[in-house]
DNA sequence: ACATCCATGTAGGCAGTCTAAACAATTCAT
DNA sequence: ATGAATTGTTTAGACTGCCTACATGGATGT
C-alpha cells in the first residue's frame, strides 16, 4: 500500500478535480490519473467515478480518503519530531487572513520569527471565499465566526482558537451617547447604521440588536471594508459595529467605542488546518506565535 | 519522507541487525544500509551508531521508530477498511503458540476459518524463548502469564486477552483428597509434587501454596512437557499443578482434577501481537475467532 | 593470525513514475 | 448546431531510484 496514491486520493477528496491535484502536487494530470488507477487496481474496487466531465469519489473512495488523513498525520507527527530533536522550526509556512486579523497578528508575529523560518501570508475577502477550502491552498487560514457557532465544523480540520474580540458600537465624537460608560440594545434605536454587506458575523449581531430591542435597525448603507465604514462613522452618517482591537487605525482619537451589553457581542478569531499540517513543527511554532500575539493584544486592551 | 524506510528502522529497533532486518524483508543488507543512510541524511542527524560489529539506535532513532509504529497503524488500518469493504478477510495470518493453547484452541479456530483465510501455525516452548520478541516473526503470539501480572508490558505490544484458565491440582484416582470437592493449601502439605521447570507461571502458584499452608513442598521430578507431567502423577509419583482445560487429553478418568480454594490459581491466556498487524483485517478476523473459540471452551467446562 | 560475522561501499540492472502528446468525452458559447 | 474549451485518459519513451551482486573495512573470538 503505497502512502503518495493514498495523497493524492485525498487531494482528489479536498480538491475535486484531477487536474487541481496535479496542478497542487506539481505534475500532470496524466501522472495523477495513472497512479488513481493503480489505487483502484490494488484496491479491487472503483474508488472513483465520472460525472460529467469531472471525476467524483464513491463511498469507498471517501472512506478511505479520511482514512489517508490518518496516515498523513502520523507521518507529519514522526517528521514533526525530528525537527523537535534538532530544535530545527525551518522552512516556509503559508497563511491566508481576512484583512482585520491580518492586520492585527501578523506584523507581531513576522517581527519576532527564529531564523530560518519564513511566513507566506496573503488576505482575501471572507464574504467572497470559502475560508475552509483555503485549507487545501495554505497552510493556516485565519478565520473568524461568532462565538459558540463553528461555520467550519465537520471537515475534519484541525481548529485552534486564537482570541474572542468584542464588537463595539462606533459613534462619532459628539455623539449622545458618547458620554457613556457602554451602551444597551434598546438605546439605539432610531439610529442610523452603517452595515456589512451579508455573511459577516456582523450580520447577526445586528440582528440579536433588533430583537432584543424590539425595533428594526435603519440601515442606511453596506460596505465590506472597514476604514470606509468607519470614516462614514466619523463623518457623522451612522453608527457602526466595529471589531474592538483593529478599529481607529486610521484616525485615532475621532471615533468613539461603546461596549454593548444585554447582548453577546464578539466575534471568535481562530486558525484552521488540514490536520496533518496542522503536526509540523514550523506550523505549531507559528501557531504558539499567533496565540501569544494575540494575547498581548487582547490584554494590551484591557484596562489596567 | 519515505514509509518504508521509516518501516525499515522500526525494522531496526525490533530485531537489532541490519542483516535480520534483511533476511526479513526479503532484501539484500547492502539495500537496507543504503536506505539507513539515505533517512539519516534525510534528518539531518545521526539514528543509529556503531558498537561493536554491530548497529544500535541512537536517541533520535529510538523516537523515530516509534513514531513509525502509528505510522504502521493509521496505514494498516487504511487497508483494513477496504478490506472491509469488500468483505474479503482474505490471505495468510501466521501464529505461535505455546503447546497447550494451541491443543486447546486451534483446532476448532482452522476449522471454521473462511475461505481463501489460511492460518499458519507453529509451537514454540515457552520456557526457551522471549515470547513478546515472536512478534517481529509472526503474526499473533499466544503467550500466557499470571492475572494480574502482565510480563509482556511497556513494548509497545497490543494484548488481546483471549481467556483465563483456572490451574488445579492434578491427583491420581484412589487418592486420598479425591473425594474432596475442592482442595485447600494446608491439605496439601506433605504431598510429592512433580514441578515444571523455571519460569513458568506454575512456579509461582506453588510457591504461595508454600507461603499459605506455612510448610515447604517437597518437589521430587521438574518437566516441561504436560502430557509427561501426567502420566508422573497417574504413576502415583506426585501431585502436580495442571490447566483445567487443557489436562487428561491422553488418558481420560485416570487423573482427578481439584479446584483450589484459599488461592489464585489460573493462568491468563492472550494474544500479543504488533500494532500495526493488529489492525489487519485477516488477523482480526482469527482473533475474533480464538475469543469465540475461547469462550466454548470455558463455557464447556462450566458445569451447567 | 586467521576465520567469521557484520556493516558498508560501488557498479549495473530493473521497475516504477513521470512527461509529452494525442485522444475521447462532456459542457458551453456563439 | 457546430466549434472551442475543459477535463480525464491513453500510449510511448525518458528518467529516477531501489535493489542485487560483489568487494571492502572493522571487530570479535579462537
Amino acid at each position: 500500500m503505497d502512502v503518495q496514491r493514498l495523497e493524492l486520493l485525498r487531494e482528489l477528496a479536498d480538491r475535486g478535480s484531477v487536474t487541481a491535484v496535479a496542478l497542487a502536487t506539481h505534475r500532470t494530470p496524466s501522472a495523477v490519473s495513472q497512479q488513481l488507477k493503480v489505487l483502484e487496481r490494488e484496491a479491487g474496487l472503483p474508488l472513483t467515478q465520472r460525472q460529467g466531465r469531472g471525476l467524483v469519489l464513491t463511498d469507498a473512495g471517501r472512506a478511505l480518503a479520511r482514512s489517508a488523513t490518518d496516515v498523513a498525520v502520523s507521518l507529519a507527527k514522526a517528521t514533526a519530531l525530528w525537527d523537535d530533536f534538532r530544535n530545527n522550526a525551518t522552512g516556509e509556512v503559508s497563511l491566508v487572513t481576512f484583512p482585520t486579523a491580518g492586520q492585527m497578528l501578523l506584523p507581531g508575529v513576522i517581527k519576532n520569527l527564529g531564523p530560518g523560518l519564513v511566513l507566506n501570508c496573503a488576505d482575501e475577502d471572507p464574504e467572497l471565499s470559502d475560508f475552509p477550502a483555503f485549507t487545501a491552498e495554505y497552510d493556516i487560514v485565519l478565520a473568524h465566526s461568532m462565538s459558540g457557532q463553528l461555520s467550519w465544523a465537520g471537515r475534519g480540520l484541525t481548529v485552534v482558537p486564537l482570541m474572542t474580540e468584542p464588537l463595539d458600537v462606533g459613534l462619532p465624537v459628539g455623539h449622545p451617547l458618547a458620554d457613556r460608560a457602554w451602551v444597551r440594545p434598546s438605546d439605539l434605536i432610531g439610529e442610523t447604521w452603517i452595515g456589512v454587506t451579508d455573511g459577516y458575523p456582523f450580520e447577526r449581531i445586528l440582528h440579536a440588536i433588533e430583537q432584543e430591542a424590539g425595533a428594526r435597525l435603519s440601515m442606511s448603507q453596506r460596505f465590506a471594508d472597514l476604514a470606509l465604514i468607519e470614516s462614514f462613522v466619523i463623518a457623522g452618517l451612522g453608527i457602526a459595529l466595529v471589531p474592538r482591537y483593529t478599529s481607529g487605525g486610521g484616525q485615532p482619537g475621532r471615533l468613539v467605542l461603546k461596549p454593548l451589553r444585554g447582548i453577546e457581542s464578539e466575534r471568535q478569531i481562530v486558525a484552521l488546518m488540514r490536520p496533518d499540517r496542522a503536526e509540523r513543527l514550523a506550523v505549531r511554532t507559528i501557531i504558539a506565535a499567533l496565540q501569544s500575539e494575540a494575547a498581548t493584544v487582547q490584554q494590551s486592551h484591557t484596562p489596567k
